[in-house]
DNA sequence: AGCACGCCGACT
DNA sequence: GTCGGCGTGCTC
């Protein structure tokens, strides 16, 4: 019955491309090339070369024959994208509104997209370093911005990357091009720099014992996999429960059956550590992180296609590494909000990990101390299936939590806003004379985060954004953290002319400082954003910690997650409010897992750790809760929170942005957006109304929040608003984000 | 998103 | 007379 193929092959190819386009453009075939769909080719749009990729074959087309062009190239020889990766970009493409090409885009490796090294351009010193030092001092009166300029890069201390250097000093290209002019710049152009990303060897492959917990959740996961069923798992693990090993045991399951596995970890857990306890266990690991050259990311790439790696490792998007016979994803860490990207196509990686593992029968184990509450809510409901981890595995015990109530400390504890208390410095200086370490935790960089004048009462805000600036002393500059403008302190209130600007709150900078002062033979360090800049700032810092050359470190978010320290027998939370006030149905939820990371950096070796809790409110109940470390009362209490006010997990969340020059463009384009909203059956909308943070970057911005009650309803919503392109206008961008993390 | 085409102000 | 500002429209 079956006839030979016909002489004349198929001629036409849909091919999606990387624009905001959600539409496929028809291309023809030549002659001889064969290509099927997930190939990629190289093509001619509109003028320019672009690479796409094939999403269908056919004979024929509609379209009239002299505006179809030609594919100019056919990029790969093998399948890059197998069929489940294609499908998986369509239903990332329906989610989160975006393009096919754009879903695409995020899956594929760098090499398909640029060949070869990408060279940036730099700037670097010519003069000698003093005259340049005494150049910014001259330049200061006449010519600011060139100051500023030269300024920065003394300061960077090497070649920085041009763009960079724009960005910290919000200037143009004139500023650095007269530098180099006078020959006291000049411009280099330099590859890219890469990290190496070697695993730790000292994380040997030590099989540890499981405790009954762990065995039961091993064997719950390996039985859905033997059964070759897509399920997926909400692993649940106190911090220090030994979850990892958890995962390598299900990792090693998987593997005797011959199926390959992907480990996403958040991007601050991508360290030499954490791989290293997967590579040194599994010798067919794949590694695919940032820093990879365009050749190597390739390369790996290339090594999961063809079965020579069964396991990869990395952050989000090692989502979509190409692997053969998907048996296993891990998503360790699930509620970290790195696996949402922030910028198009805005998909979170936890959710499209369980579409994958649908499409291709695979287990998805979603692992966390502090799983969000849409997660429980799902296993709640016997979406997810529950596994639990109720007690430290080994040696640790759970620390002993103190909460410091800050409303009784004395005034003069508080003066210049620094505060740690009595029962902090008692502890602290006792833990230090028995040469333990201690870790203070404070969520905000720079040294205070408001310049207040106490004349008019006004604090300084950026010119660009409508947000106070922070002080940093040891840069002697006001910096916007959400542009990053950069600007001198001025002498007198530029409101009132009030001499003296008064430095309100604290951040790590005056924490290290007060630290110093007060116990002056102590070492300290500090980490955040500020001070480890610079590549290997981090493995410096936390290598010395490791060897007890530093006694105090101090730091941000960074030293909330992972840390693994059995001499540290201290932590404390210098302030718990910090997040408990921003306007975010999420205050409560995120303050409850920060604290609870933080406590678990605590006693992690044979030592007792005690962890401090200071805060202004004891009685809230995310603070009650890890105080006591019970996540099912804090769980308990947010679901009904959560259920009265209509947020997750009772509701889908879709948030619309509109950002112009005229604040009233913005507005009208969304109370025009709105309207077909408003018809919908189960969809409530908040707003629209002026963002949180009004202006940003001298843009004005509005948004609404739309809470889609029912699947269907969040489909409906989804259509109405319709697509970005549509609404769009030339001055007035428009981001819609699906499952939104951030509401500012 | 780019990039063309197109229509009005300050320069040789 | 031209150079060039960025407003509108299209891309197989």
């Amino acid at each position: 019955m079956s006839e030979l193929e016909p002489a004349s092959a198929p001629a036409y190819v849909q091919v999606a491309l990387n624009l905001p386009l959600r539409r496929e453009f028809t291309y023809a075939l030549p002659a001889g090339s064969t290509v099927r769909p997930g190939n990629r080719v190289r093509v001619n749009f509109h003028g320019r070369a672009l690479g796409g990729v094939v999403t269908a074959v056919t004979t024929t087309s509609e379209l009239p024959p002299n505006k179809i062009k030609s594919i100019e190239s056919v990029l790969d020889d093998e399948l890059l994208l197998p069929p489940s990766l294609l499908e998986l970009a369509r239903r990332m493409a329906a989610t989160y509104g975006c393009s096919l090409g754009e879903a695409l885009d995020a899956m594929l490796p760098a090499v398909a997209k640029r060949r070869g090294q990408r060279q940036l351009p730099h700037v670097e010193l010519k003069a000698p370093y003093d005259l340049a030092k005494q150049a910014v001092l001259e330049l200061e009166e006449k010519h600011q911005e060139q100051s500023r300029v030269l300024r920065t890069v003394l300061e960077f201390g090497g070649p920085m990357p041009i763009g960079d250097l724009k960005r910290r000093t919000g200037t143009s290209d004139s500023p650095w091009q007269t530098l180099c002019k006078n020959g006291v710049l000049k411009k280099v152009m330099i590859a890219e720099e890469l990290e190496e990303l070697v695993p730790a060897a000292e994380e040997a492959a030590v099989r540890h014992a499981l405790n009954p917990h762990q065995q039961q959740a091993v064997d719950a996961v390996a039985t859905r996999v033997a059964a070759r069923e897509h399920r997926t798992f909400l692993l649940h693990g106190v911090t220090g429960s030994g979850k990892t090993e958890v995962y390598l045991r299900i990792l090693e399951a998987v593997r005797a059956t011959g199926r390959s596995a992907i480990v996403l970890v958040p991007e601050i857990s991508l360290t030499p550590q954490t791989v290293g306890r997967f590579a040194s266990r599994f010798p067919d690991t794949a590694v695919l992180h940032s820093g990879l050259t365009d050749a190597e990311r390739g390369r790996q790439w290339q090594r999961l296609l063809q079965g020579k790696a069964r396991i990869a490792i990395g952050a989000r998007s090692a989502l979509f590494a190409p692997v053969q016979d998907l048996g296993l994803i891990v998503v360790d860490e699930e509620h970290e909000s790195s696996f949402k990207q922030d910028s198009t196509p805005r998909y979170h990686a936890r959710e499209m990990a369980i579409v994958r593992g649908e499409l291709e029968r695979a287990v998805v184990v979603l692992g966390s101390a502090t799983p969000t509450l849409e997660s429980i809510g799902k296993a709640r409901r016997g979406i997810y299936e529950l596994l639990t981890l109720p007690q430290r595995a080994g040696a640790g015990r759970l620390p002993k939590i103190v909460v410091q109530d800050l409303r009784n400390e004395p005034k003069e504890a508080r003066r210049s806003g620094v505060v740690l208390s009595r029962t902090l410095l008692v502890m602290m200086e006792e833990r230090l004379k028995a040469r333990d370490q201690v870790l203070l935790f404070l969520n905000r960089r720079g040294f205070a985060p408001v310049l207040l004048c106490p004349g008019c009462g006004e604090a300084i805000k950026c010119d660009a954004c409508s947000v106070s600036m922070t002080w940093h002393a040891r840069q002697s500059r006001l910096v916007c953290h959400w542009c990053c403008h950069e600007k001198r302190r001025p002498e007198i209130c530029p409101v009132c002319q009030h001499a003296g600007m008064h430095e309100l709150g604290v951040g790590t900078e005056r924490l290290e400082q007060a630290v110093k002062e007060r116990f002056p033979d102590a070492i300290t360090a500090r980490m955040d954003a500020d001070t480890m800049a610079e590549r290997g700032a981090h493995e410096r810092v936390l290598g010395s910690f490791r060897k007890k050359h530093i006694d105090v470190l101090i730091g941000t978010q960074m030293i909330a997650k992972g840390l693994d320290f059995p001499d540290v027998t201290l932590v404390g939370v210098v302030s718990a409010d910090t997040g408990l006030f921003v306007p975010d149905y999420r205050a409560a939820e995120r303050t409850f897992q920060l604290l609870q990371q933080v406590a678990g950096r605590a006693g992690r070796g044979e030592k007792a750790g005690t962890v401090v809790i200071q805060t202004f409110c004891p009685d809230n109940y995310a603070v009650q809760a890890a105080a006591k470390s019970d996540y099912e009362s804090f769980v308990q209490q947010e679901l009904v929170f959560r259920k009265v006010t209509g947020y997750p997990p009772f509701a889908r969340l879709l948030r619309v942005l509109a950002e112009a020059r005229q604040e009233s463009e913005a507005q009208q384009l969304l109370l025009a957006a709105v309207k077909p909203l408003r018809e919908l059956k189960d969809v409530e909308v908040l707003g629209p109304a002026p963002a949180v943070i009004a202006r940003v970057k001298e843009q004005w911005r509005w948004h609404m929040l739309v809470k889609c009650f029912t699947q269907a309803s969040f489909a409906a919503a989804m259509a109405a608003i319709g697509t970005v392109e549509d609404l769009a206008t030339r001055s007035c961008r428009v981001t819609l984000d699906v499952d939104p993390s951030s509401l500012m």
